[in-house]
DNA sequence: CGTCTTATTGATTCAGATCAACGACGGTGG
DNA sequence: CCACCGTCGTTGATCTGAATCAATAAGACG
């Protein structure tokens, strides 16, 4: 009975499939559910956590959207990650004394909070946990390092083709809608995201609408063309 | 008797400072050290592991000099990384089934190979030493979203400046000469590294040579003025 | 219903890519 | 030891993709 709520309780958050490590058992899953907190929504615009605050936790988005960013010294402003339902975030701040990134909610949206010091205690008991940790940071390494590559050698149209289907492709895994959706995020969020001014996101969607790839409706995107607009990110 | 050699051992390789964790106790150094394999050196252009190769270690450069790239669907080359002596990689093969990175000697190199079978054995015993690892990784993480600000969003010059005193600063930390060096990877792997043609590279050399921020001669660095650079870090 | 933010579109500019040629070094073999 | 060749770096001329500047339009929201 137990073990049953629990799994419900997880499948709900979408931790079950993407988050939680396949190689837990029962017990370790029930030790991890303990310790997950679910606060009250959140509303657009709310900060999860700034630069400068301590590091206290995982988490893990329930609904809605988020996007993580940082700010050097020179003031730029630098969007690192946006966070779809059952995507996990906040490890840059991992064995740190501080933030270095803010969080910020795109929409209400609900979140699970994996509080560190009880993780990093499990962690010591469960060893398969600490791995499963380790694999998620080093998927965070690569997703880095191909964003890095389209930023730095693609032109704008394969940057945003990219970008949406990557969209996409994480709904599709959700189960969600990936054909028709709304796009949380502003053209100037993209744009600085993907190393393009906000006018050039415009221009692309407009092109890509002409081209017949796909139909947008300010943030309504409708994909048309998934195979054309594959191609477009190998311009 | 032994704990003397084990230090000498580690000092020697540059792990004491800089990669081992200062939460170790004495035993988890040796245990550490029992699994730390120093292989003959590479030559210049030597791979250490390719993209697809099973993920085995992870690599301390002792001496020399290490790139790691990644090559996407399209064959697009990215460089990731370069490593100077005392620096730890090959954290993005974690718990994965394969590389997805090649790493290759810039020069005449030695390494400390740490096979990664014996260390995850090492970090469910020792959790102080997972929590490390996990360091080391968020710092990568951190590292790439700077690299990604510089891309994404800095001129030229900035770059070229960012990159060089970044070189410096870890020299620095060595305690190897951080005022006139040699840098190991030609033109285009560093324009590459920082999304810009090669003969850009070579105009800014030119252009902080006239400017007088250093002296440049083929890979003979000479920093002049420091406080120039950085202000064109910022521009 | 008016105001404020976000998105679109057009005109112009500019940083850096690309194309092209040459020069300098370093490694290799005679 | 020197001459040759190949790679790497420099410099110049031109082109172009995307930024910037500017104006308007369309939602969103109080």
């Amino acid at each position: 009975m137990i073990k049953a709520k629990i799994e419900t309780a997880c499948t709900e958050c979408a931790l079950s499939r993407l988050c939680l490590p396949v190689a837990l058992s029962t017990e370790d899953v029930e030790s991890l559910e303990e310790i997950i907190d679910r606060p009250k929504p959140l509303s657009r615009g709310d900060y999860l956590y700034q630069a400068g605050d301590a590091f206290e936790a995982l988490y893990v988005v329930r609904s809605g959207a988020v996007k993580t960013f940082t700010v050097d010294s020179g003031g730029t402003e630098q969007i690192t990650g946006f966070y779809l339902p059952g995507e996990l975030f906040g490890l840059t701040g991992i064995n740190k004394p501080a933030q270095n990134t803010t969080a910020q909610a795109l929409e209400r949206t609900n979140l699970c909070v994996l509080p560190y010091d009880d993780l990093d205690r499990l962690c010591s008991d469960v060893p398969s946990l600490a791995r499963q940790i380790m694999k998620v940071m080093s998927d965070e390494i690569r997703e880095d390092h191909a964003l890095l590559t389209l930023v730095s050698k693609k032109r704008a149209e394969a940057r945003l083709a990219t970008f949406l289907l990557s969209i996409a492709q994480r709904l599709k895994r959700r189960q969600l809608p990936d054909e028709s959706f709304q796009l949380s995020m502003s053209r100037s969020d993209i744009g600085n995201y993907l190393g393009l001014a906000e006018e050039t996101i415009s221009r692309m969607f407009t092109r890509f609408q002409e081209d017949g790839l796909l139909a947008v409706q300010r943030k309504q995107i409708d994909l048309i063309d998934r195979d054309g607009l594959q191609a477009v990110c190998d311009s």
